[in-house]
RNA sequence: GGGCUGGUAGCUCAGAUGGUAGAGCGUUGCCUUCGCAAGGCAGAGGCCGCGGGUUCAAAUCCCGCCCAGUCCA
């Protein structure tokens, strides 16, 4: 650890060993023990440690104004969805989520310096421990002041960060003689630097982070930033300050209070306080963790773990509501989106369990009403969560649909499963099988065990249940695409200043590998789901092609033909023309413009919770994926297809400029990021005027006139959470407009009609060729037991059996029912061996030729081979075929005396 | 992004090892009844998700796609 500074000793602490951990913390006191837990006992839990009660609201105010005071600048809170700017995480889990990678890498300045936030932030990892510990909470406010030093303009470093720390516990009015500042090391998000952890009374209140390191696989890298992160744990003033027996009661009893008296509990406060005090020794990472808290604190009580488990459970039950429903409170309405996959699929567990709980709890009431009980609760301090409350509804209402659904699937697939053991004589469900049932089908083990429990059948649920299941799941191979460091001035990109121009000059300025690289184009590089620009460079009279343009950090690379690189070569350092496939561009750009006027008028039809989730433009058509929990409609569609062509003929202006990061972000928010995240200090705005503003690199029309006609061609669920709209624009939505239209008049050229009447003309022949294909069937029901009468009489009599053989006029299915009617009619026929011209033959046998041991599949085989083909069946029914058609007499000759010397 | 399920009658689902596509509910008609509920009998209703392949033969096996469900990162 390193030694960050004397600013403790000036406030009087001193640095001590823990004599339980072996940590060093400071005191201002001659305590022997660091102060957090499980060295120190909570001791606070009815005897608040501050004279005023804080809640979460006035403490985040407090904390908000005390920062401000001193320098601070206070900025809004970030949305949780911490894939709006960044993508190497889901949700923000810490307020200097906020800042990274942007700002903490020194890219992109800081919305203010220092400043201060209250962030509200999601960690699921500990998600089975909500609820149970007192403690723990899937969604927390972090308090956090930060501070950005550059080189040249240092903010504040150790000292200011421990003095105001000291000095802000102490303005709530914790005596700071209860302080531990105890010395640790912090690494996260990235980031990496020595840190204080400061405790009060056996709980962790805050952390003060010095970042000083990016983390790599290769080891600590030192930043050219010095940033000062710290977190409060602003729940955890609100509980030390009230002193109740969990932080969920101090952070939001009015949620709790209602639905302790929707559910009808009384809380038993003396076990819920013992609880968070044991637990709060305890570092609890499982189940089998929690097993032992609840043996630990029924020893406590006196009680049994069955008792115990009984008076807690309800109450947990309401806590892991009460905090439930305000992380996805937060969640659907900075818009996540509930899927199966990625941050959709994490709102979609914390739904769930919540549903489950309420079922638990028996509670009459819906998660629609209880999520308005927290919409209530917490508009009052995040007035934009009230403003989605109808989209939250709506999203939550369909999940919970959606839910109940997949429930009562899987009651059904594990009764059937209990069915079929119990047939195999088995008494219990296998491990092997319950995985699979959760893994593949989503069925909770408590759901099981509950519906083995009603089928009288035993399933064992092993403690590490979720760890078994993650074993099932191999680990994934990630590759690490190498880096591929050029050394070159930035390309100088004229396509910004001059979207129209098409010829342009530029020197040589150097190769790599088969691309060529000049000091300035007009080439497109592939970027933004945009394709590269292809052309050709002109070198003295002789054109050679450009086949693709990427962009490396900076540089452009124009890759041509390999044979034609030497051509290059000797052009280093000279001027030469380029010259860009102008076709190609104008397509490109109207179909980018395209997207931006598709993905507006989507969130106008749809609804605001729309946000791109990727796109990619193309000459012929182009794409876009959105965020939207429905598929969307036929007929929204078409709302949407009206819009954007009618924001093409309103003929908008579209102007394109740099702005600072920062600077954007705050005129426009995150909204910027729509088609994805952009890197760089400057970012290219483009604004639609009135419609549409996003960060995007891509080309674009003047006007939105110059877009032409824009066809949806069609969607797709590419996801669940995620529609794909397929679209062409300009020359090219003429040419797919065409081509459907072309295929109607194939079709109405086959059948002879007017394109209205083609849906109709379809439903008829449709209908008409069902039913004569009945009719066909029935009739040949019909022609085979006519067929029949006539064929009884020319039976053989062989040994008992009456056997008949004989080439019948009929296609294969004929053959089938006239042989399975011979049979089926008692009395008549007890082996029939029939074959057409087309070589197909069918065998069928009574019961009484099973009896006399005669396997008719076995010989309609052996004639099928005569045929030169193949067959085989049942021993009651068998049929075969071969190409030999002529041969059929003979194979059936030799069935005849293949049976004559079986019944010898 | 990866893994695992599933798609069969209007609905819920059966359909070992390829070999005549089934049940229950619903529906239609008839019988029983003064009428209804209910019962009895008879019937209609299937591009077995789509496209290709293997085979004498595919709902079934193989490949691709579409749709849905689910777990994980």
């Amino acid at each position: 650890m390193i030694i960050m500074s004397n600013q403790l000793e000036e406030l009087g602490y001193s640095k001590k060993t823990c004599q339980t951990c072996g940590k060093d913390f400071w005191t201002i006191g001659d305590k022997q023990t660091c102060g957090d837990a499980p060295c120190d006992k909570y001791e606070f839990i009815g005897d608040p440690a501050t004279k005023r009660k804080y809640d979460l609201f006035s403490i985040q105010n407090t904390f908000t104004k005390f920062f401000e005071k001193n320098g601070h600048t206070p900025i809004k809170r970030y949305p949780v969805l911490a894939k709006r700017w960044r993508d190497d995480v889901f949700l923000v889990g810490a307020s200097i989520y906020n800042f990274q990678p942007w700002v903490t890498s020194g890219m992109v300045e800081p919305p203010a310096n220092p400043l201060v936030v209250a962030q509200p932030s999601i960690r699921l990892n500990d998600v089975d421990n909500v609820g149970r510990t007192g403690r723990h909470m899937t969604c927390f406010t972090m308090g956090g002041h930060h501070a950005f030093n550059t080189k040249e303009k240092t903010v504040y470093w150790e000292d200011e960060t421990i003095k105001y720390c000291h000095d802000f516990i102490d303005y709530v009015g914790i005596n700071p003689e209860e302080i531990s500042f105890i010395e640790s090391w912090w690494e996260g998000g990235g980031n990496a630097g020595p840190c204080y952890e400061i405790c009060v009374r056996g709980v962790e209140l805050a952390t003060l982070v010095f970042i000083k390191y990016r983390t790599t696989p290769d080891g600590l890298k030192e930043i050219p930033l010095k940033i000062v992160d710290t977190g409060y744990g602003l729940e955890r003033f609100a509980w030390i300050s009230q002193g109740t027996p969990t932080a969920y009661d101090a952070s939001f009893s009015p949620v709790i209070n209602e639905l302790k008296e929707l559910a009808n509990v009384e809380f038993n406060e003396h076990i819920l306080a013992e609880n968070a005090r044991v637990a709060g020794m305890m570092d609890i990472e499982d189940i089998a963790d929690l097993k032992i808290l609840r043996m630990k604190v029924a020893g406590r009580l006196n009680i049994s773990v069955d008792e115990l488990k009984k008076a807690t459970e309800p109450m947990e039950s309401i806590y892991i509501i009460a905090d439930h429903t305000r992380c996805l409170a937060f969640m659907l309405a900075d818009g996540v989106i509930p899927s199966n996959i990625k941050d959709g699929y994490l709102a979609r567990l914390i739904l769930r369990r919540t549903i489950k709980f309420i079922k638990d709890l028996n509670l009459n009431e819906s998660l629609t009403d209880i999520m308005g009980l927290q919409l209530e609760f917490l508009s009052k301090t995040y007035p934009e969560i009230k403003h989605h409350q109808h989209h939250i509804n709506s999203i939550i209402n369909l999940e919970n649909k959606r839910y109940y659904k997949t429930i009562s699937k899987g009651k059904n697939l594990v009764q059937k499963t209990i069915k079929n053991l119990k047939k195999d004589q088995k008494n219990e469900i296998p491990l092997e099988t319950l995985i699979k049932l959760y893994d593949s089908h989503g069925i909770p083990p408590e759901t099981i065990n509950e519906i083995s429990k009603e089928n009288n059948f035993n399933s064992k649920i092993p403690d590490n249940f979720y760890t078994l299941v993650a074993a099932e799941h191999s680990e994934e191979i990630q590759k690490e695409k190498p880096e591929i460091k050029l050394d070159f001035p930035a390309t100088d990109l004229l396509f910004y200043e001059n979207p129209v121009k098409t010829e342009f000059k530029a020197h040589v300025i150097g190769i790599y590998e088969n691309n060529v690289i000049l000091d300035q184009t007009l080439f497109y590089p592939e970027g933004g789901g945009q394709p590269s620009d292809v052309g050709y460079l002109k070198i003295r009279g002789e054109k050679i092609n450009i086949l693709y343009t990427e962009k490396i950090e900076d540089t452009v690379l124009h890759r041509v033909n390999e044979e034609d690189i030497e051509k290059v070569h000797p052009f280093r350092g000279q001027i030469i023309e380029g010259c860009i496939d102008v076709t190609r561009r104008k397509a490109l750009t109207r179909n980018h413009t395209a997207t931006h006027l598709i993905i507006s008028s989507a969130r106008k039809i749809l609804g605001d919770h729309i946000w791109q989730a990727g796109a990619q433009k193309g000459i012929k058509k182009s794409r876009i994926d959105i965020s939207h929990y429905k598929r969307i409609k036929p007929e929204e569609i078409l709302e949407i297809e009206r819009l954007a062509n009618n924001l093409v003929m309103d003929n908008i202006g579209i102007n394109t400029f740099w702005m600072d990061r920062t600077v954007a972000e705050k005129k426009y928010g995150f909204i910027l990021y729509q088609g994805g995240i952009v890197p760089g200090m400057n970012i290219r705005t483009v604004e639609i005027e009135g419609t549409d503003v996003q960060a995007c690199a891509g080309t674009h029309c003047n006007k939105t006139g110059d877009v032409g006609l824009i066809k949806i061609i069609k969607t797709e669920r590419i996801q669940d959470g995620v529609e794909r709209i397929e679209f062409s624009a300009g020359e090219a939505a003429i040419k797919a407009v065409q081509n459907t239209d072309n295929i109607l008049k194939e079709s109405t050229g086959i059948f002879k009609v007017e394109v209205e009447q083609l849906p109709k003309t379809c439903d008829r022949f449709f209908n008409e060729w069902k039913s004569y294909k009945n009719e066909i069937n029935k009739l040949k029901r019909q022609v085979a037991s006519l067929k029949i009468t006539s064929m009884v009489d020319e039976a053989e009599k062989i040994n008992d059996l009456l056997i008949l053989n004989k080439i019948v006029e009929a296609d294969m299915g004929e053959l089938i029912k006239i042989a399975t009617e011979l049979i089926e009619t008692p009395g008549k026929v007890d082996l029939v061996i029939i074959g057409n011209c087309d070589g197909k033959i069918v065998g069928a046998a009574s019961t009484k030729a099973l009896n006399n041991n005669i396997k008719i599949n076995e010989i309609i085989k052996e004639a099928a081979k005569i045929l030169g083909g193949g067959g085989g069946g049942k021993p009651t029914l068998a049929q075969g075929a071969g190409p030999k058609s002529e041969k059929m007499l003979e194979a059936l000759d030799f069935t005849v005396n293949k049976l004559k010397t079986y019944l010898k």
